[in-house]
Formats: C-alpha cells, structure tokens, sequence
DNA sequence: TGGTGTGAACAACTTCACAGCG
DNA sequence: CGCTGTGAAGTTGTTCACACCA
C-alpha cells in the first residue's frame, strides 16, 4: 500500500470500475470476475488485478469479486463516500452546462458557489439556487463555504489569472476546462478536460489512415 | 518517420504545442527554443525536441525553432490544415455548449449536422443556423453530407447505440462526452472527455493529501 | 476447479548527455 | 558558442504465467 508508486492511470482506471460496477449493482449482478470487469472497461485483465492489488486483496478465489464489497473499497479509495464543494467560475455556455450535468451531484460534487466576471451577471439566481458571484468575491466566499475544488470554465485569457486567485483563497485542485495549460505551484492539483486536444488526436488519426 | 512507434502522447503534445506557437505567432515571436516552449506546456526540453524529431528536422541548431514555419508543419501533421465534417447528437445543455463553443470553427470543426431523439427538438432550427434532426435520418444526413467525426453528447444510456449507428453510417472517428467506456470495431477511434474521471483524480489526491 | 494475487519478463515512454552543426 | 537531434540509460507502466487458495 505504497501510495507513491501507484500509476495515475490505475487511479483513471478505478473511476472506471467503478462506474461499472454501479451499473452492475443496479442490475443486481452480485459477482464478477476480473476477465468480465476488464471487458466491460476496455483493458487487460491482470491490470484489473493489479490495480485492485495496490490496495488491498478484495477478491476470492476461485470466485471472483463481490460487487458490492468492490465498489465500497473503490469509493472509499477515490474518496467518493462523501461529498466535495466545489465553486464554478465562467458561467457561459459550458458553465451552465456543467452546473445541469446530473452526474455531479450524483458522484457527490457540488456547486456550491458560482461565479462570473460580467457585471450583469453577477447578482442573478440560477435555476439551481445559487447566487452568481463578482469575482471580487471569490477569496471570501471560497473561504467562508470551504471549497475544496475551482472548477474553471472561463476563456483562455482569464483562466491563468483564476488559478492563481483559486490557489491564494486555499483551493488545492482545480479542474480546468480552458484551452490552455495552468502554471500552478507544487502540491496543487490540476486536471485539464480539453476538447480540442481530443479532436485533434482524432484528426491526426484519420489523417494517418488516409496517407 | 515510422508512424506506427510514436507515442499517443506525442500526438497530444503535438496539440498544445500548436496552441502555444498560435499564442506566439499572434505576439509576434519569431523564434522559440525548445526549452521556453517545454516550460510553456509543462514539459521536458528533451520531451519537446524527440516528439518534434519523430517528423522530420524542423530546428535550426545553436537558434531554435522559427514559429511560424513549425506551426505550420505540426498543423499539417495533426491534420488541422484543412476543415473537419462533424456531427453532433444529443442537444441537451452540453450538445448546446459545444455548438457555441468558439475554439471548434477556429480550428477548422464545424457542426454539419445535429440530432436528437426527442420529437419536441426535432425539425427546430438552433441559432447557430443547424436544423435538428431526428435520430432516425442519421444514416441518410451522415452519408449526404460526408460527415467524418461523430460527437457524443447524449446520455450514457444512449452511448452505445448512437455509436454503433454511426459507425453503420461511415464514420471512423467518435468524440464521445457520455460517461461510459464505447466499445467499437477494430479500425475505428473513439476518444473520451470524461468530467468525472477528472474529478474523481483530484478527490483520489485531496483524499490522499489529507492521510 | 477456477480465478485471484504477484514476481518476473516485457514493453513503452521519458530523460540524460553529448555529438554535431549552424 | 548554443541549441538541436539522438543513441543510450533510466523510469514507469503493462502483460505474462503460475503459485496459491477458497
């Protein structure tokens, strides 16, 4: 149970798996072997094994893997058996978007505050209660309702200037949904979701069959 | 130049990089070496000048590389010197997101067509110009209009079959936004924008952090 | 018997370090 | 002299193959 040399796709992978198993709960399949799991998420059996191993021994032999028990383990792994605040910066489109995505509440994230640099904007009610605030206010608000994750989803120009801001109000991971990489200090956290460097692979791809 | 041992990662990379050179071009920098470019993505200099190799000598030693010149190059490399057919399903508050998303025309990907399944969407127009059509006519639209990338954004419960419909009509390459793990034929791509895997990453290190 | 858990083999990717060239 | 291009070394991640055990 050495955290420090666990793969960060085998924590990638995880989300995955449990995922599926939350669809196989619901299916009310009780059991399920590495082979089957490893199908169903696209990769090679002893890496499921390998993965759940880093952890602790889950499985029975002979048998397979308790889904219920599993996915528990997962979730308390990942640290989905609790819930997380979260703030939203950049109420636009994708914005709004995210704030409409049901899987959020669903995993246990929560917007807990919002926020837009527009001055019409600011003061408005969502459809989902919150209150849009100036980004003047972000330090103290961040602060006062202990949010833990920024979630950026302003334009380009702005998200590096955001970072920073969520960094210096005490957030230490940001999911960032702006087309740019985020400079950040050591023993902060970002994850990019970044859509043109998906189609671009996709591109490259189709490029490459074709020659 | 064998295309078959560069890494995915590569092509990835590739892909900031042209962001980066973009951001440069337009300040009017004429020259970069591989370190400032490395430190602009978050990489090592060597990182940058093997990925770079794997195509073709691009760099003048004892100077750097000329911006506008290596632009060009990685944009023909990635396939983004020309314009991508896409097609979206799903127009939900995501589907709507994406249509106005405005780094999508910028690097040649445009929305040809949009569907939904619900009869109330359908034969509306968006304001981008898009009529919606129904599911049922996306053999027929794909075909017609030569569409080359699909673009997932229905709910994961439709994932699957959307893709297999889409692949049936021609397409090779799939941008999928569901939050479910496609399974597709040899030959086909699919790449994945997965808001809760990412998410999922960041609680796994907060959670990590605080033990 | 059948499927897990795991060391050992393998494969892939990254970084180093320096020769080579403008 | 400085920075690229690249073999070689190092590191990390994946797969194999089988001992082990319910």
């Amino acid at each position: 149970m050495k955290f420090s040399k666990i793969p960060a796709a085998t924590i990638t992978r995880l989300s995955l798996y449990s995922r599926v198993l939350e669809e196989l709960l619901s299916s009310h399949i009780n059991i399920i072997a590495s082979d089957k799991l490893a199908q169903k998420c696209g990769v090679n059996p002893a890496q499921v094994r390998k993965d759940l191993a880093y952890f602790g021994e889950f499985g029975v032999r002979g048998v397979g893997y308790f889904v219920k028990e599993l996915l528990f383990e997962i979730k308390k792994i990942l640290g989905l058996n609790r819930s997380w605040r979260m703030a939203l910066i950049g109420i636009g489109n994708l914005g709004l978007a995210l704030i409409a995505h049901e899987n959020f509440p669903k995993q246990g994230y929560e917007f807990v505050a919002v926020f837009d640099i527009d001055p019409k904007k600011v003061g408005r009610r969502l459809p989902s209660g919150q209150i849009i605030h100036g980004i003047d206010e972000l330090d103290e608000v961040i602060k006062e309702k202990k949010i833990e994750i920024g979630v950026i989803a302003t334009p380009a120009s702005q998200a590096q200037a955001t970072a920073r801001r969520l960094i210096d109000a005490g957030v230490k991971a940001i999911l960032n949904f702006a087309p740019i990489q985020i400079q950040i200090p050591e023993g902060f956290i970002v994850e990019n979701v970044d859509f043109t460097v998906k189609l671009d692979n996709l591109a490259y791809h189709l490029t490459m069959e074709a020659v």
